[in-house]
This record gives structure tokens, sequence and C-alpha cells, in this order.
DNA sequence: GTGTTAGTGTGTTATTTGACACAGTTTTTC
DNA sequence: GAAAAACTGTGTCAAATAACACACTAACAC
């Protein structure tokens, strides 16, 4: 069995986990299915249930919650490769408390919950496999939280234009201002002190 | 075999996370070893690796990491009952960026990093436990890290009186202000616009 | 117990930030 | 491609915050 190209990036992202044999990898891959999005459109809607977890593969995906006023609070900007899901929601069937929005266009995965638990309860290498992959998104996820709470705003701003250039090119101001907690005025004005000096 | 009335808190705790064998429970807990801290005892000492989960019973420690000017910045005060580790150096096998010292006299359930492998290596039961553990306890302190970040600094305050008067008692002013990212005069400023109110 | 140190309450001042305003630009829509 | 909508840059001003100063209190060491 060959893969698509694209599918092949997938596999190889997910190897790093560890090793797992090609029937393995052929059933869980099984599972995957690869969709594409324009942008603006909708990959997960406010207060619906979200079931199943995400690799992006090419593009962008803004995801917000609204506030009182109704203005949108960015929690993350998420793009390739790495995979996610909204854990209050996904963990603890919750409906979604955010929202996410092509961006830009783009081509993503998909497994579902039915498909995750399929893969879990397979075997015993797959699941583990899963458990690592988990670990590792949920660990490497909080230390970068906690490493980012305790900088400042020009600093995480520092930060992502040396970590996730893309990013901070792709999203919009306000978007990208919401997501380091401070105004977008704010961010103009670190901007425009670290351009001159 | 009876356990002390400690240790069987921490069975209790544990099996919230799914039915255990009386047999796996046991072996379980003949890795894990309870200690005790005099007030300011070092748990963790800074630069250390730390090859330790915690789970502490009675009283309070305080991690914290330091910065250019030798202050404390408060990354966590842990009391009953949960489990934690420094996660960047306990995963990553780094020294620990953090010092943790106890607040209090206290009593806690130390498991080691041989201790959790030689589990985890036990059996399919004992394996999905330590994983189920891992992941809840990693996926909860995410969701509240996240919840936590979109919050205002007094709305934090207020979040903690509530869910976490003892820490709040506890703590000195100076730690509880660093860990809600304010200077201990604006903390007082908060508390004295809410008594007042 | 007494001296020393660490921690706390609170006023004043300087800095930083957000709110507002508005013109200029880009993107969307028909 | 013209009009509308959304977004961005930038100045002014008011509010919030940190920095500083210092008196007061609690904890600790001897």
């Amino acid at each position: 069995m060959a893969y698509l190209y694209s599918m092949q990036a997938l596999i190889d992202y997910l190897n790093q986990f560890g090793p797992v044999s090609k029937a393995n990898m052929d059933f869980l891959v099984r599972h995957i299915q690869e969709k594409t999005l324009k942008k603006g459109d909708h990959l997960i809607d406010l207060g619906q249930p979200v079931n199943s977890m995400y690799c992006i593969e090419e593009g962008y995906v803004h995801c917000f919650a609204l506030n009182e006023e109704g203005e949108k609070l960015t929690r993350r900007i998420e793009g390739p490769i790495s995979c996610w899901t909204v854990l209050e929601s996904f963990y603890d069937l919750e409906p979604s408390p955010v929202e996410c929005i092509a961006l830009s266009p783009v081509k993503y995965f998909e497994l579902s919950r039915k498909g995750y638990d399929a893969i879990k309860a397979e075997n015993e290498e797959l699941n583990g496999l899963i458990s690592r992959i988990t670990e590792r998104l949920l660990s490497d996820k909080l230390i970068a939280t906690m490493k980012y709470s305790s900088m400042t705003a020009e600093e995480r701003y520092v930060d992502m234009v040396e970590n996730q250039p893309d990013v901070v090119k792709i999203a919009p101001v306000q978007a990208l201002a919401s997501f380091l907690g401070i105004s977008r005025e704010t961010l103009h004005r670190i901007r425009r002190k670290l351009v001159t000096s």
C-alpha cells in the first residue's frame, strides 16, 4: 500500500514518537481523513462538541473565544505540523468554548474520537503509541504555556517572531495582540520599538 | 495487607482514575515512599534533575524560579491532594529550573522514575492506569492554565480565594502576587478593594 | 529577651497600558 | 470596479500599574 505524499508527511511525523509496524501504521492511517478548508470556513463552531483531533498540514486556523462585548479572544493560531484539539471539549465532552476559522486555505488531517478509541483498542503497540503521543503533546504544550506565562508580552512576541515567523506574518494584528494578551496599540508600539532599535 | 491510614488516602485518590485489582494496587503502592519535610526544607533544588513525581498529603510547598535580579518568580504552590512534578525536568531529564521549598511542615508521597517505569512495565492494567492518570493530570492542568491566562489578576485572585482558600491563607503575599503576575502592592490594592466593597 | 531579618501595609510618583479618535489601507461584496 | 466593510497605523488622554519609600509587625537566631 502506497500513501499519498501528504499522508506520508503525517506518517513521518507519527514515527517520531517511536517504532510502529507497517501493519499497525496502516491500521492507524485508515482512521484518518484528509480534508480541506477555504479561507473563512469554520473548522469548529462555538458551542458544538469537539469529537476529533486535528493535524494541520498546510495553512492556518484561528481559534478564539468571545467575551461579553463580542470581542475575539485568541486562544491559539495553529499551523503545520502538530496535532491538537479543543481539550476541554474533547476530554470532557463539553460544548466547545472556542470557534476555529481558517485564516487561509487549509489542508488538514482529522481523527474522530471513534477512530481514536478504535486505534487505542486495537493492540498494545498502537495503544502505547497513542499514549506516548498524547503525553508528549500535552506536556510540551503545558511546558510552553508555563514558559510563556512567565514572560512579558514583548518577550513573547520576540519569541514568536523567532520560532513561528509564519504565524506572525499571516495572523491579523488584532488576533496576535489578543493572543499575546495586549491591545493592538501596544503590539504596535512594541513593533515600532523593535524595528527602530 | 493493611495500609497506613495516610496511604489509604492516596489509594482512594488513585482509585478515582479507574478500577485496579488489589494485587496491582499493592504492587503500585510498594513503589511509593512516604516522606516528610520541615518548614524551609528543600524538596527540589535548583539545577538538579527531578527524578520523582510527588503527591502532597499535608502542608504546602512553594516552587519558584529566580530572575536575573534574584527575585523569586512563583511557578506553583502545591498542597493536598494532587500528583505533580517538574515536567520539563522529569520528562526531558533537564536540570530543574525551579526550586521547591516547604512553606509549612509537609507530608508527601514520592514515586521515583524507576518506580514509575516499573509500574508501567508490570502489566496492562497498571500501564493503563498510569496513562489515564498522566493524561488526566496533564490535560486538567493545561485547561486550568489556559483558563487562568485569559483572566485578569483580580479575577484569578478571586478564583483562588474561592477554590484554594488554604493556599491564599498560608502563602506569603509576595509569593501569591508573583504567582498572579503582579506586584505585591497591586495585590494589596485588590485585597483592599475587595474587603471594602 | 533582644537584636536582626524577613515580610507587610500604604502613600507618592513615574511609567506603561488601554481607550478613544480618526485617517489611511486592504479586503470583501455585489 | 465601486462601495462597503474590516483592518491598520498613530496621536492624545485617562486609568492602571510598578517602582520607590518608609513605618510597622512577625518570625527567627543567639
